[in-house]
RNA sequence: GGCCCGUUGGUCAAGUGGUUAAGACACCGCCCUUUCAAGGCGGAGUCACGAGUUCAAUUCUCGUACGGGUCACCA
């Protein structure tokens, strides 16, 4: 009697540098196949290149995946029934696995220098498909001999010389490639780490990984792996390759196309919540479903790699933007607030301001957090006034007009007995009534004069709100006295 | 260059051997409105091309073009 197997997928990051949008994206796809299907999902860290790492990469990992939401079930933080999950703590396992290989006959020592293959890459006459394969035929016994000596080299791998090897994946289906294309690739570099061509195979076998996902930039040298799985005769996993993205340009994302890692998108204001649900919908789509905004946790019930698209997609700020505030304005008023009060605390400095009219007007018109500052900066600051910043066509409203609204405006502000919304709101009404003018040349006289800008957020209520009494009347004489000039 | 993969509006995309080929972003217009937004309503815009299979192809097959990936002691 079988059991089911448990799905498990991995995140397996390299410690090289920062959290790329793309790597989020796999991340985020492992750990949504394994939620969907009751699976497990783990965290491998990949450091086999000592060159490339960066400090505090790991740090960087940890902290995007938890803010994301994305929580792993074993790693090198938490354990595991198969740790330990970092790959330069792996090294025995490596060597041992390779030593089998090269006793069954599947790899061989190598024993070219870096300066003769760099050699070999310059000579154009040859044909050849990557390594000439010259140390393939060396004696075992010798080359045992060499290695037990000392001599610098390699560990590869002894690809069939002919026939086909087919697999298949989710996403890209079967896929059949000559065997002579492929390379005897290195499987153990001369510093004794293992390749990540090697070393992908044995933990995912070893971790018991169900579903490797990965970028379909890695489609190309699967069947590689395939070959491997077979000489230790394990089970090949199920294969889920993701179509790549790129930039508005259709190449490859990169700096140039903006922020394109996770922390910098965050710092540019958007909410890892909408950050998510982008790039869930960046190469997949629930079919039959026209809704857009998921969490994660719906994200986990509906996905499925059946609707994992094949071709690059593209990555489109606009549509993030508008992901992003839609996060915004669901996010629960008091922590909407709460972000608005960091931002803008500094800026009035010791200046008292109104935060829940503010954070109340700015919710239905920011964009991404960082657009903050320059939407209030009129409130901050006193900005020049311009006379024709009072013209409205529409209200019929010019600076002379206004003048005089201001000046009927003033006595009636300045004794109001409460300085709230309904109140203001209906001195303004009446005043409106009293005098037999527009509301919207009023109100429109009023904003400018406290604003002194065209566009604000918020109308003259509002501004007058969060500006306080004080301010507001402040800004009420300066208006009418620079209009009086 | 070899090999592999892809191609539904500007972008993300649903979908099918016979459909008026969904929806979203962006764009345009209107409404609402105390400005700007938000919201509501509406509009324009797509099956890369050429053969073949078929009564019928966007859908299946083969070519072409274009795009991408990969050919490291990087992952």
């Amino acid at each position: 009697m079988f059991m089911a197997k448990i799905t498990k997928t991995r995140f397996a990051p390299s410690p090289t540098g920062i959290m790329h949008i793309g790597n989020l994206r796999s991340a985020l796809y492992e750990y949504l196949i394994a939620r969907s299907e009751g699976g497990k999902f783990l965290l491998r860290i990949e450091d086999t290149d000592r060159e490339r790492y960066v400090e505090g990469a790991v740090e960087a990992i940890y902290r995007t995946l938890d803010v994301c939401g994305l929580h792993h079930d074993e790693g090198p933080d938490i354990g595991g029934p198969n740790g330990p999950y970092v790959q330069s703590e792996r090294l025995h396992l490596y060597s041992e696995y390779a030593d089998q290989l090269v006793a069954s006959g599947h790899a061989y020592p190598c024993f070219c220098s870096v300066e003769r293959l760099a050699d070999m890459w310059e000579d154009e006459e040859t044909e050849f498909i990557g390594y000439d394969r010259r140390c393939r035929d060396i004696d075992p016994a010798i080359a045992a001999h060499r290695v037990a000596a000392g001599e610098p080299h390699v560990i590869r791998q002894r690809m069939p010389l002919d026939g086909e090897t087919t697999f298949s994946d989710e996403v890209y289906g079967v896929i059949t490639v000559m065997n002579q294309e492929l390379e005897d690739q290195i499987l153990i570099k001369s510093d004794g780490y293992p390749t990540y061509n090697f070393a992908n195979v044995i933990d995912d076998h070893l971790m018991e990984i169900t579903h490797v996902v990965r970028g379909s930039e890695y489609l190309s040298s699967t069947p590689k792996y395939c070959i491997l799985y077979d000489a230790f005769g394990w089970e090949i996993p199920t294969f889920v390759h993701l179509p790549l993205i790129v930039g508005e340009d259709g190449k490859k994302l990169s700096k140039r196309h903006g922020s394109t890692s996770f922390e910098e998108l965050v710092k540019d204001g958007y909410l890892p919540e909408a950050i998510i649900n982008m790039i869930a919908f960046l190469g997949w789509a629930p079919g039959g479903e026209t809704r857009e905004i998921f969490s994660l946790d719906e994200l986990e019930k509906i996905f499925s790699a059946k609707g994992i698209n094949k071709a690059p997609a593209v990555f489109a700020y606009d549509k993030l933007n508008w992901m992003n505030e839609q996060y915004i304005r669901r996010l629960p008023f008091e922590k909407w607030r709460a972000m608005v009060k960091e931002i803008a605390d500094p800026l009035f400095d010791e200046k008292k301001y109104d935060v829940d009219t503010l954070a109340h007007v700015l919710r239905e018109r920011v964009t991404k957090l960082s657009d903050i500052p320059e939407m209030i900066r009129f409130l901050t600051e006193r900005l020049p006034y311009e006379r024709e910043l009072f013209f409205n066509k529409r209200a019929k409203l010019d600076a002379d007009s206004a003048s005089v609204i201001l000046n009927e405006l003033r006595p009636k502000l300045e004794t109001v007995a409460v300085w709230d919304e309904t109140t203001l709101s209906a001195l303004l009404g009446q005043a409106c009534e009293e005098t037999g003018r527009k509301k919207g040349q009023v109100m429109g006289a009023l904003r400018v004069a406290l604003a002194a800008q065209r566009v604000t957020s918020g109308g003259a209520t509002e501004t007058a709100m969060i500006l306080g009494r004080e301010e507001a009347l402040a800004r009420l004489a300066a208006a009418i006295d620079y209009l009086k000039g």
